[in-house]
RNA sequence: GUGGACGUAGCUCAAUUGGUAGAGCUCUGGUUUGUGGUACCAGCGGCUGUGGGUUCAAGUCCCAUCGUUCACCCCA
């Protein structure tokens, strides 16, 4: 390889590098996702990213597919597309062991997925996301657990329930006024597709009503003077009992997926500087039928890391960075150097991460790398702590000491920690 | 796929009408040979994204290209 052709440090386009401070955040997000799940009764699963590319094709907004997916031919002849959703995965899973999966059942997993598309705020080419569902409930109690689950899980990230808010509509809505002005069944799914980009489009009336044949202004109309349904105030009440107190009904509200049949729900952060759309849901109770199964209730949502991290973010909600390295050890002398390893061996016997510093630098600047990685603890280790077995832990953040002997520094660093 | 903005040190950014490329932070060393953060001193660090063009002279103007970013399209 010619010097003049450096390989380049930028990570592929519209993916992202994760040092260990954006992996903290990262983990964090998680970790508050899984929580919440597990203490709805939520078990996880997880699949490949790899995945037929036909599982895309029939269900998912056509053309989409084709342009907006990582889709290639493997060596084999098979045509296969890196997940840009979880759903389809989840229905072919579920679809595949119907009768051995207790229902209702509720699933969730986080993973990552790709989507080929320009890069902007908010969207990027992988990003990782929460699913969770619950398979084989047409019950509205079932609606309602998923949005407190959301709601849960934004709260359990610090935020406050004013900061965001879930606006919620019903497809059902939706498809009994198609019913009631005669709006054939074909062109339902492209009218709703118009009707979810309400606000975007400029001549949204004229392409509405081009594609629905008929005066467009009487279905907005009813749309616009349906403020609620009997449904949507019942889950409401639901949501009331289960302490969710952030729920608005927004006909507007219609999601641009084909798939969804009921209950259909978005969350938006209020803040003015980040007002969009952070991630949303819904019913899709047929989707089990691309598989030749017979259909199966589901309601779940999907809930990303990059407009969550951007949540966060606006909200100042971040955490602050703590390493998983708990410890370290400075070493003064090489001729202690086996001493510390020892130690270190006895010490994470006893659960404690701890790292030895194998730099030779200075003890100075062992601290001071120490400090830069924000480990919370040191002990400096030379032949006096060698000979002696009494050891002087250090915090860094507070800069006081205390000397003990080897078995005892667990214990205190514990204590201390907790 | 369409349109705008921006590419200068590892990072954030300067550089007058075109006239020798600079600062802060970071990093390295020192003040301080077994104790970090603060302070002070010194140093490393650049083919100004790349390739052409205009000019006595280009970071600056023009063209192309690549990249980043914002918006549109689309949004699972």
């Amino acid at each position: 390889m010619s010097k003049d052709h450096k390989l380049p440090t930028d990570p592929y386009k519209g993916v992202r590098d994760f040092y260990p401070q954006d992996q903290f955040v990262q983990d964090y997000i998680f970790e508050q996702m899984r929580h919440g799940c597990e203490l709805f009764g939520y078990e996880e699963y997880n699949a490949s990213i790899l995945e037929h590319a036909e599982l895309y094709r029939s269900k998912t907004s056509e053309e989409i597919v084709n342009e907006q997916t990582y889709t290639f031919t493997d060596r084999g002849d098979r045509e296969v597309t890196l997940r840009p959703e979880m759903t389809p995965t989840l229905a072919r899973m579920v679809a595949a062991k119907s009768r051995e999966i207790p229902m209702p059942a509720r699933l969730f997993s986080i993973g990552n997925f790709f989507r080929y598309e320009r890069p902007q705020k908010g969207r990027i080419r992988e990003f990782w996301q929460l699913n969770a569902d619950i398979l084989g409930s047409a019950s509205i109690e079932a609606d309602a657990e998923i949005i407190a689950l959301a709601h849960t899980i934004l709260r359990s990230l610090g935020a406050d329930e004013r900061s965001f808010e879930i606006r919620v509509s019903d497809r059902r809505l939706l498809e009994s006024m198609f019913e009631e002005l005669g709006i054939p069944p074909e062109k339902r799914a492209e009218a709703t597709r118009i009707l979810d980009r309400r606000a975007k489009i400029e001549d949204f009336a004229e392409k509405l009503e081009s594609v629905i044949g008929q005066d467009a202004a009487v279905l907005i109309d009813r749309i616009d003077r349906t403020t609620s349904t009997a449904y949507l105030e019942e889950l409401r009440s639901l949501l009331l009992a289960r302490g969710v107190g952030n729920m608005i009904v927004d006909t507007k509200i219609t999601r641009g997926f084909d798939y969804y049949t009921g209950v259909v729900f978005e969350v938006f952060d209020t803040s003015g500087e980040n007002s969009r759309s952070l991630f949303g849901g819904g019913r899709y109770d047929n989707l089990m039928t691309l598989f030749g199964h017979e259909p199966i209730p589901a309601v779940g949502f999907g809930m990303g890391d990059v407009t969550t991290r951007d949540f966060l973010e606006t909200h100042n909600l971040l955490p602050a960075y703590v390493p998983g390295t708990e410890l370290m050890l400075c070493v003064i002398d090489q001729s202690a150097m086996a001493h510390a390893q020892k130690l270190a061996t006895d010490l994470r016997r006893e659960d404690v991460a701890v790292a030895v510093n194998i730099s030779s630098k200075k003890l100075g600047d062992q601290i001071r790398q120490a400090d830069k990685l924000k480990v919370p603890f040191i002990i400096a280790l030379g032949e006096k702590e060698r000979d002696s077995g009494q050891y002087t832990v250090k915090n860094l953040a507070t800069g006081h000491e205390l000397t003990t002997s080897a078995d005892r520094i667990a214990e205190h660093l514990f204590s201390s920690l907790g």
